[in-house]
DNA sequence: TCGTTTTACTAAATCGTTTTAGTACGGATA
DNA sequence: TATCCGTACTAAAACGATTTAGTAAAACGA
């Protein structure tokens, strides 16, 4: 263990690609075979505590010549250590300090049958949409001194099934979905944000999908669009049916409704602008008419514009394009993107208290089946009021 | 701590339609005010299996007849299990796929003394580039049966030093840090992915720095850019001085200093595009004459463009802009970014392995100081020849 | 002065596994 | 016939905490 770390004081090229050669003394030949106490090494072997190995309570007590029962009282502030002499506390922290003594978690967790600590399953993380969610789950956790597992399902459905019962193999005490189909009978608390699918004992965490399709297909409308094609999403992400349906009830309601030739569906599941830039780019190849394009999320929206760009048709010129979340990349795109923002920090957030919330007061609590959030329309400069 | 949460009730006066309503019966008003014996109410309770509750290895060995030891044993395939009949194997085997039995892998952990996780600390997730190392850190863990606990230290400097310790606590095995000053002693094997301070006992993975900035001086040299404007990153990030170092030299080296009236830094720790444009704003407001920027990265150089086109000058025809890492938004921004590529998945994926291969190797292993990565330069449309 | 309470602690059980060190028995070997 | 070996298992310790149920001595109250 210790000597480990002792490799590195070998000068080291700076220049990269350098690595320390193999040093471990007792693996070398050595010129004198002296045999080697390892007792008499290790001159600073006082206190019997060895170097270098973490300290248990154990340890700890009969470094004070307590007993462990006592050290556990005093170090959890227990109210049953009140008898205990301020004295005895004092020596007991300053003790734990000095020797730098660290509970085990694990120890801990097995006894009191709790681990504070979740799951958290997600489709990717490098897909923006995910790292938002996590980011407000884990401003929440932190909060309640949880920490939390993560766990991608890339899709697949194998992992759709193994993960959650690897993470409840974990003690995790309970898990947040994250746009992400539940596929097995949740033994745990879950909560699932951008979940659609009603199981029981399951919360799910959604947009006012409704609302946002109002916002979008209203905004259009007043903008004199009629003709508006829809960017629908990848078959396995969860809002990609409500929104499709709830975009077309907003567009039927003001006497537009949306031409099934005028939504493309976007394929594959690479989490870059191509996607949209492949769907518009059919579409186009179609010849199909219309004066703006409702993008299922911001990335494809990108590539909408891209797509758009490449055929001569100008951005919002000719075809205004409205996308969907709001990520960081949205304001700053040229042009900057109209959308439908999501909150997604929030509703991470939202999931993880609504998780501990559960979590906290057992199984006399009543599951809310569905908490909604508000979305709001960003107005940019990819959206314009149709020529002619 | 309960009341905490309460509250979170009240902010959501949203849509939150349905709830459940509590269903534990033992809590409902009763109209036959009949004592209940929790026994009887289950009658499907055979084999003395309290439903719900998770099944241990000793119940399913009560279930069985037979002793823990044996289960563990057939469980586990160890070899000491051969004297056991394949047809006792087979009846283990059976029950506990028919009982749901599933080990708690605390208990194991604590017996075994390994937990098969990892910590990762990061700056934020959602900054794009986190996520990507985390991406790759994640498919290098998955293959080798690890799981992660990730923490965000936001750049404040107590997390810096609590997280540590408290991943420590947790008994993880080892530390992933990405982009992260080291602000602890570690008791642990530690990589690092773009760390730059040397620690004992800590491996960086880094990009070639130099062959990057030589990349991207390169590149604007021989499109005949000779005053090249350098967004610096924020003071916190590991990156920020070897990155301008190596630009300077570059320059240098090309006959072409970097004037240092032509450089700016990155101010604020939001990740998005805001904090170039503000830079490169400034920069004009000075009235600062150059023909190139090169970025921090791609964020800022995204950031960069909005500010050089609020001024009338166009990218690439007045001013060519250079973004670093890669990033999917890159490739399809409006115009394509012209960026140095960090491979940040293949990162992850490194730093997950050589943590990984410390730590299956224990002490008898040479640890590398430094491993670096190569950059490659991606041409697109950001960077044109100087004009006239 | 005796009984009760308070003070200052501790022994041992427990959480759910794994692992060490067995046991008991039947059959083969010497 | 005694010994050894293989088969088929098990008891108990261990991991490192927490928690229950104490104990012994001192202080207090009647």
């Amino acid at each position: 263990m210790l000597d480990r770390f002792d490799k590195l004081v070998l000068p080291i090229p700076l220049v990269a690609r350098s690595f320390i050669v193999g040093l471990n003394l007792s693996n070398m030949p050595s010129s004198h075979a002296v045999p080697q106490e390892d007792e008499k090494l290790t001159p600073k072997n006082q206190n019997k505590t060895r170097e270098g190995e973490p300290v248990s309570l154990k340890d700890l007590a009969e470094h004070l010549g307590l007993s462990p029962t006592t050290l556990s009282l005093v170090l959890n502030k227990s109210p049953k250590a009140s008898a205990i002499p301020d004295e005895t506390k004092e020596r007991i922290f300053t003790a734990a300090r000095e020797l730098k003594y660290r509970p085990n978690y694990l120890a801990r967790s097995l006894r009191v049958q709790k681990t504070n600590t979740i799951g958290v399953i997600v489709p990717e993380l490098s897909d923006g949409y995910s790292a938002m969610v996590l980011n407000g789950v884990e401003a929440a956790l932190t909060t309640a001194e949880y920490f939390y597992l993560t766990a991608s399902h890339l899709h697949k459905e194998d992992l759709l099934e193994k993960l959650p019962r690897l993470l409840v193999e974990r003690q995790v005490e309970g898990i947040i979905a994250v746009d992400t189909p539940i596929r097995f009978e949740p033994s745990l608390p879950v909560v699932n944000v951008s979940g659609h699918d009603e199981v029981e004992g399951v919360t799910n965490v959604i947009l006012n999908h409704q609302h946002a399709a109002e916002l979008g297909i209203g905004h259009l409308y007043n903008l004199g669009h009629r003709r508006i094609a829809v960017i629908k999403g990848q078959e396995f992400s969860s809002d990609t049916n409500v929104r499709l349906e709830t975009i077309k009830a907003a567009a039927a309601k003001r006497g537009i409704p949306i031409d099934t030739r005028l939504t493309v569906q976007l394929l594959g599941d690479s989490p870059s602008s191509e996607v949209g830039y492949t769907a518009v780019k059919s579409l186009l190849a179609n010849g199909e008419d219309f004066t703006a394009v409702f993008a299922f999320n911001d990335i494809s929206a990108i590539g909408a514009i891209r797509a758009l760009d490449e055929m001569g048709l100008r951005v919002p010129a000719d075809v205004s394009v409205l996308g969907f979340d709001d990520i960081y990349a949205a304001a700053f795109h040229n042009p900057a993107l109209t959308t439908i923002r999501q909150p997604l920090f929030e509703m991470g957030s939202i999931a993880a208290r609504a998780l501990l919330e559960r979590l906290s007061n057992g199984s006399d609590y009543s599951i809310p089946e569905e908490v909604s959030v508000e979305p709001t329309i960003i107005v940019r400069q990819s959206t314009a009021r149709v020529s002619s």
